[in-house]
RNA sequence: GGGCGGAUAGCUCAGUUGGUCAGAGCGCUGCCCUUACAAGGCAGAGGUCACAGGUUCGACCCCUGUUCCGCCUACCA
């Protein structure tokens, strides 16, 4: 083996070997628990990020455990089309061609995006697997595969004939450069420094008399259709019913009195309502009957048709004609204020939505969409979580669900773009004449009274007319979401009735971010029961963001970005991954640094190194015996183990990886080889003894054991060790039973990937021998921080004198005293009742099971050389102290510095340096020294 | 505006149902190339647990308030 661990040749060698027996398929007819999770799918744009690092790590560490536990394993990969997102990759990469998706038409469009996908989408799965993801690739899904395709088709009709999807006019949020629709949640907002237009309405017979009115918007005061006032409020309730003239405009507007609508205290206490540009003023013009002028295109620039509708006054219009927003505010808050209309200006804050995908400022839209109606929906998936049928990990995540799905609002699922599942409408040329309006040679819009006949498959013929023309598809996709929302039963192959299904369903674990909890994890859990009647999965582990080591979300543009297949080439993937999992606390985001990771890479250099020195002391003979007839380390070392094998089997059950990673850590670094294989060293120093063989026993066991408990962490370093060991021919020692038998499982052991996970054996954990050992170890490090103290090498064997009270306390030191020995670095230990020492030579309380403070005094005789050191150094000092008053001397002489030539004088100030140096250390090491003095002699 | 989370060693964070926990890793200091490992070993220094009150025999932990950071959410035009 080589002196550190390298990797590189061992990941992808260990990977390769891993999927060619198929330890990643599962076997629906297998026994064993079903344990299913499926993948959160990442895009097919998507490279691996250090979020999907986090995610697929911890959903491995689960799946690798409860393999290993003789669960019934599935995890079912796959990837997201992504709707927005991969059109808009395909489209700039057009654009950089000097063509467009228009100029394509849909269908080759389409064709290029799969064309790219074949080429590009499988980067992110080799991704996974290079991190060591263990799913069954075998089943690997894509949500606009075919079989999805048909599972969305059978919901979307489902919930048409269940009356909870419908087609409508709405306002919604739109992205005027993915030229879309957006859901709610889709769009983000920003604090942005806005200002409050204040602008006078004149009442129509009585110009004298105005009402003032603030928006933040006095662009869109040319699609207003009204003033809204609050009907209690004095200064205005007896306008309610009279007209204004709305400014630039040859419009006369109603003022209405709409409670809901107005604040009274804010602003004038007047609003104007623009039902098309607006979302409350939308609501308030449904509740007053208002008309609704879009005065914008879909691009957001003025519409000099939309204008004309709203009788924008001639020459402004003229001006304003495609004009983007931006431009058309300055422009009409000049033509206000020439007129006069404008009665003040202000500062405001106020939130700007913009397009999660693009960044694009949202704009409110009139258009035609389709929306799934929610409430029916989100009732039984409130009670699914409230009854604990889901069960949301951290628990703090279930108030912000119940929140976000008792206030939510329906959903709008079409998109105007073309890649994605276009919906399964159809439209009759002859029963929808004019609702049908011919854009271009192929494509069509279709106003919101076009009626839709919602089917699996095309329809052959009208059913209303009968006529056998062929009926138009609606020309828009799905949100993105509505797939995903189907994943957990979609890919195990419904609507068929698979055996998957049945088996595999409803999944046991769901883990994800908290970003996408209302994009995702909430719509999964309304499409599961509405469609399976039964929860997709049992448990939700959300765990948090993992952001740079200041903080700031990670992010190309701010350049923080610390790439995980970067970090794997450097550190290794166990190292990436055990850091991952050590720091995934719940409830707190991931500020991840690379150091932290090359820690964790020192720490399987260690567990490489400590498989080297098995690997050494193997020679020799090996005996079996039960644990209890083994030496008191060997017992301790096994007591140890079960305690870490139950913490780490716990902390997993409760999903807190990290208690689990930094059990494991301690316990591997900290008890097995700083201490565990330090007193084996001694214990096998007679190399044929029966000591030495029970050793060599407990010491194999005890590491293979720790390997299995370690390789859903860290899974390439453990398979190789693990097979390393083998090869050297060294049994495995015998291993602790097996939660499991694995008969009927796909593969036959070989790897430790399938060997049985480690349960505790309460029967080994001996709390009497662990303090025993405790006790020895508090000892050893007594001596040692003298020695630290006194600055005296562990070469310099030291005589130790240990006075004790107990009998039992005798007993224990005796037993170890060569193991003490060895460890303190000592020539001579004498143990006794009225052992001489000087009490003041002791350090702090040595507790023993069942003994007192002062039950121990130490004396160093050792350090009586130092009084001979010390008389040596000084004669050192002394002389240092001579020669570097003469250099000093030397250097202050202006004769010297001037006429000596610079090479010597060169020298002669390094040499003054070199005197300086030393005499300081000298002088330092010499007052330590002097300060023990006293006491040694 | 509402809600959630955070504030503990120089840095990043743990801290289980209020009573041997004031802890870990990194960093730092000193000593050590002791035949597994210098990507290492041994030892050490560092904290009024944000601030102010309160409950209690006792508070990092519970309650109230304050300050400062994040994030989510929202129609105050």
């Amino acid at each position: 083996m080589e002196k550190s661990y390298d990797p590189k040749q061992v990941e992808t060698r260990w990977y390769r070997v891993w999927s060619e027996r198929g330890y990643f398929t599962a076997s629906v007819p297998a026994e064993g628990r079903p344990y299913a999770i499926v993948i959160p799918p990442p895009n097919i744009t998507g490279s691996l990020h250090m979020g999907h690092a986090l995610n697929n790590t911890l959903q491995d560490i689960l799946i690798r455990w409860r393999r290993m536990q003789g669960m019934n394993v599935l995890w079912v990969p796959g990837t997201d089309h992504a709707g927005i997102a991969t059109q808009n990759v395909v489209e700039k990469q057009l654009l950089g061609e000097g063509t467009s998706r228009e100029q394509l038409g849909r269908e080759r469009f389409i064709k290029r995006i799969w064309e790219w996908k074949a080429q590009s989408g499988g980067t992110i799965i080799d991704q996974l697997k290079r991190l060591g993801a263990s799913c069954d690739w075998s089943r690997l899904r894509f949500t606009l595969d075919e079989g999805l395709s048909k599972a969305v088709r059978e919901v979307f009709v489902r919930l048409y004939e269940d009356g909870l999807l419908y087609r409508g006019e709405r306002l919604i949020n739109w992205c005027p450069r993915c030229l879309t629709a957006l859901s709610d949640i889709e769009v983000e907002h920003e604090d942005v420094r806005g200002k409050l237009y204040h602008i006078f309405y004149p009442l129509v017979d009585d110009p004298a008399v105005h009402i003032v009115v603030a928006t933040t918007r006095p662009e869109t005061m040319l699609g207003d259709t009204a003033v809204a006032v609050h009907p209690e409020d004095p200064r205005y309730n007896r306008l309610i019913g009279r007209t204004v003239r709305l400014p630039l405009t040859l419009r006369e507007i109603p003022i209405v009195g709409d409670p809901i609508l107005v604040n009274r205290e804010f602003g004038t206490g007047a609003v104007k309502i623009t039902p098309a540009h607006d979302f409350n003023d939308f609501e308030a013009g449904i509740r007053h009957n208002l008309a609704r002028l879009s005065i914008f295109d879909q691009h957001a620039r003025m519409d000099p048709s939309g204008m004309q509708g709203a009788q924008v006054d001639e020459a402004l219009r003229v001006r304003l004609a495609g004009k983007p927003v931006h431009e058309a505010r300055a422009i009409v808050v000049e033509a206000l204020d020439k007129g006069g209309h404008l009665a003040k200006v202000e500062d405001h804050a106020m939130a700007l939505g913009k397009c999660y995908r693009c960044k694009t400022v949202v704009e409110p839209f009139l258009s035609p969409q389709w929306f799934v109606k929610i409430k029916p929906l989100a009732e039984p998936a409130i009670k699914a979580v409230e009854e604990g049928r889901i069960r949301l990990i951290p628990e703090s995540w279930v108030n912000n669900y119940l929140g976000w799905m008792r206030d939510i609002k329906d959903w709008c699922v079409s998109r105007q773009i073309w890649w994605g599942h276009q919906i399964p409408a159809w439209y009759c040329r002859h029963c929808n004449e004019g609702a049908i309006i011919q854009t271009s040679p192929k494509s069509y819009a279709l106003s919101s009274e076009a009626k839709p006949l919602v089917a699996r498959q095309a329809p052959s013929h009208c059913p209303d007319c009968g006529h056998s023309d062929p009926l138009i598809q609606d020309p828009d996709v799905l949100d993105t979401w509505f797939s995903s929302a189907l994943w957990p039963f979609s890919t195990l192959g419904w609507p068929d009735q698979t055996p998957e299904l049945a088996r595999y369903y409803p999944t046991a674990t769901l883990v994800t971010g908290f970003d996408i909890l209302f994009f995702w994890v909430a719509r999964m859990i309304m499409m599961g029961l509405k469609v399976m009647g039964e929860v997709p999965f049992r448990e939700v582990y959300i765990h948090a963001l993992v952001r740079d080591a200041e903080g700031q979300k990670m992010s190309k543009s701010k350049g923080n970005v610390i790439d995980p297949l970067t970090m794997m080439d450097k550190y290794g993937t166990d190292a990436l991954r055990f850091t991952l999992a050590s720091m995934a606390s719940p409830g707190r985001d991931i500020k991840l640094s690379e150091e932290r990771i090359e820690g964790y890479r020192n720490f399987a250099n260690k567990l490489w190194n400590a498989a080297r020195f098995i690997l050494m002391n193997l020679e020799g003979p090996r005996a079996e015996a039960p644990v209890a007839d083994r030496s008191p380390v060997d017992q301790w070392i096994t007591s140890r183990l079960q305690k870490c094998i139950d913490e780490v089997n716990h902390s997993l059950e409760a999903y807190r990886f990290d208690e689990a990673g930094n059990a494991l850590y301690h316990f591997i670094w900290h008890e097995y080889c700083d201490w565990y294989l330090e007193l084996a060293k001694t214990a096998m120093a007679d190399k044929d003894s029966r000591e030495a063989a029970l050793t060599r026993t407990t010491l194999v066991e005890t590491f293979e054991t720790m390997l299995r408990l370690l390789h859903p962490f860290m899974p390439f370093i453990t398979e190789e060790i693990w097979q390393t060991i083998k090869q050297e021919g060294a049994p495995l020692g015998s291993a602790p039973p097996a939660p499991t038998k694995r008969e009927g499982a796909p593969h036959a052991g070989g790897s430790i990937m399938v060997a049985p996970y480690p349960t505790p054996n309460p029967a080994l954990i001996h709390d009497p021998i662990e303090g025993e050992i405790k006790a020895i170890q508090d000892l050893v490090t007594a001596v040692r921080d003298l020695r630290g103290v006194h600055g005296i090498p562990i070469s310099r064997k030291l005589s130790l004198s240990v006075r004790v009270a107990g009998v039992e306390i005798h007993r224990i030191l005796d037993t170890h005293r060569r193991t003490i020995m060895a460890l303190a670095g000592l020539s001579t230990l004498t143990v006794g009742k009225d052992v001489a020492g000087p009490a003041e030579a002791a350090t702090g309380p040595i507790l023993f099971p069942g003994g007192q403070p002062g039950d121990l005094s130490i004396d160093l005789a050792g350090l009586r050389d130092v009084a001979k050191e010390t008389s040596q150094k000084e004669k050192r000092l002394k002389e240092l102290a001579l020669r570097l008053e003469q250099t000093e001397k030397k250097l202050s002489n202006p004769d010297f510095v001037a006429k000596v030539p610079p090479e010597v004088l060169a020298k002669t100030r390094g040499q003054h340096q070199e005197f300086r140096i030393e005499y300081d250390k000298l002088s330092g090491e010499l007052r330590r020294l002097r300060e023990m003095g006293g006491g040694a002699a």
